[in-house]
DNA sequence: GGTCGATATTGACCCAGATCAAACGGCTTG
DNA sequence: CAAGCCGTTTGATCTGGGTCAATATCGACC
């Protein structure tokens, strides 16, 4: 069923793959000289399109390619027999998807599109060919591997220490920061995902994240209405983080 | 001062090197043909022998390479600025250490022994520039990435969704599996690390990882003696882990 | 073999965040 | 524009695991 959405990619569409993307500083391709950026443009294997509230794959689907987000939002889960669920993480336009599954042949999460987005299909296949090819690819290829591992440490990180308002005060930075790479505006952006998909991913009950919002405006740094966000005092939420809780 | 403690590979240790070693099921030569796995030896670039307590390195290191463990025991962990700290994973021999490096040419973590261990360097430009050639090579690497990746969404999970005594049945029973893939006793074990160590791992204080496993024991699952562990039950310890506990 | 510091166990108490519950706001849909 | 639903906010209460503290045990080193 995924094939129904695929886009081939043509001759004029080829205009827009790499070559011309405008995230190829964020994506795959960043580091690459434009000669090495024109191989790359053989890589994409087609778009296709996921709305808002669709998998882009499931765990357990057969691992084929990986996927570059041309825009929009997506979220990452795990869903163990028990019932028990964990966002595993939020990405956004010029991250990669999907490389969970290089290691057993099947997807072992859920990408789910938080929004109506768009991706590039890189079929794995094609990627680890060219990488053998062009060595800058597979370099950084290797470099945003390792990047998911180095930002899954943080992840554990958050959980295995921090308390509720520092988690949400990294989560909230981070997503500035990210946005900021893209740009828009650090200050002000509008979040994707319910309080739940928060909490799930920062460990918390939603409950818990509502609160710490409120906590947060009430202290002046930031305002919220639903999902939209304007980080009032950027030094403040940082101040939370590094604040020494023991010793 | 690393470089004083390697050994460097001659004629006579190269015997020794991946084609005979009894590690290459585990490692990275898993997979691989007789032939492919002789390309390998030139890979092996030395061995260093890692004193318990000491670094394999540290965080802020210059990435040069990755290390295979041949035998031993080691932690990662992460500190940050504020002194907070966090043991991100136990590795033990077979497993690969250092891929946090590859993304910034530095490593982000600290890798310690915990007890006397040796180790195989591998030169990551050499390990790029053989897995250019050698496709299995370059596959497999890829994959042992990626698992890596999957390792650390299941740590998140097991921060984020479980409870105390489910967090270390986990534990137990992950430790359990990968020593008898190495062909030690599934029941019985040495816990080369200390309650603490375990704590800080599981995002537990070591007090509570003590009274649990106090209480495993009054349960009948297990029996501990200081860092002595012998499983008696492990279908209970399953059974803890997928029981239901919300809903 | 005795001393000392690191590690482990156990108890008593407390608190951050979970849980339960109610009400509200903003959507979509007829 | 009303109805209904989903997501969010806020309050009241409960509890798992943290914190503090005392004691026990182990292993390393004179």
């Amino acid at each position: 069923m995924p094939s129904q959405n695929v886009i081939p990619i043509t001759l004029t569409s080829l205009k827009a793959a790499c070559s011309q993307c405008n995230l190829r500083e964020l994506c795959l391709p960043y580091g690459l000289s434009e000669a090495e950026i024109a191989q790359l443009d053989h890589l994409v294997g087609g778009r296709r399109k996921v709305k808002r509230g669709h998998h882009l794959y499931r765990a357990g689907d057969p691992f084929e390619a990986i996927y570059a987000i041309k825009m929009g939002f997506f979220k990452t889960d795990i869903l163990l027999e028990d019932g028990r669920d964990q966002v595993t993480g939020f990405q956004m336009a010029g991250e990669i998807l999907g490389m969970d599954g290089i290691g057993t042949d099947f997807h072992t999460c859920n990408s789910i599109a938080l929004e109506d987005s768009e991706i590039c299909i890189i079929p794995f296949g094609q990627l680890e060919h060219l990488s053998r090819e062009v060595q800058t690819l597979q370099r950084h290829f290797h470099q945003v591997m390792s990047r998911e591992i180095v930002r899954d440490h943080g992840v554990m990180m958050l959980l295995g220490t921090m308390r509720a308002e520092e988690r949400l005060a990294a989560f909230l930075l981070n997503l500035s920061q990210r946005f900021t790479a893209r740009g828009y505006s650090p200050q002000e952006f509008h979040l994707r995902m319910t309080r739940e998909e928060i909490g799930s991913y920062l460990g918390l009950k939603l409950e818990t994240v509502s609160r710490s919002f409120s906590r947060f405006q009430d202290d002046g740094l930031i305002s919220v209405h639903q999902k939209h966000v304007r980080i009032l005092d950027a030094a403040g939420l940082k101040r939370l983080l590094n604040h020494q809780t023991a010793l």
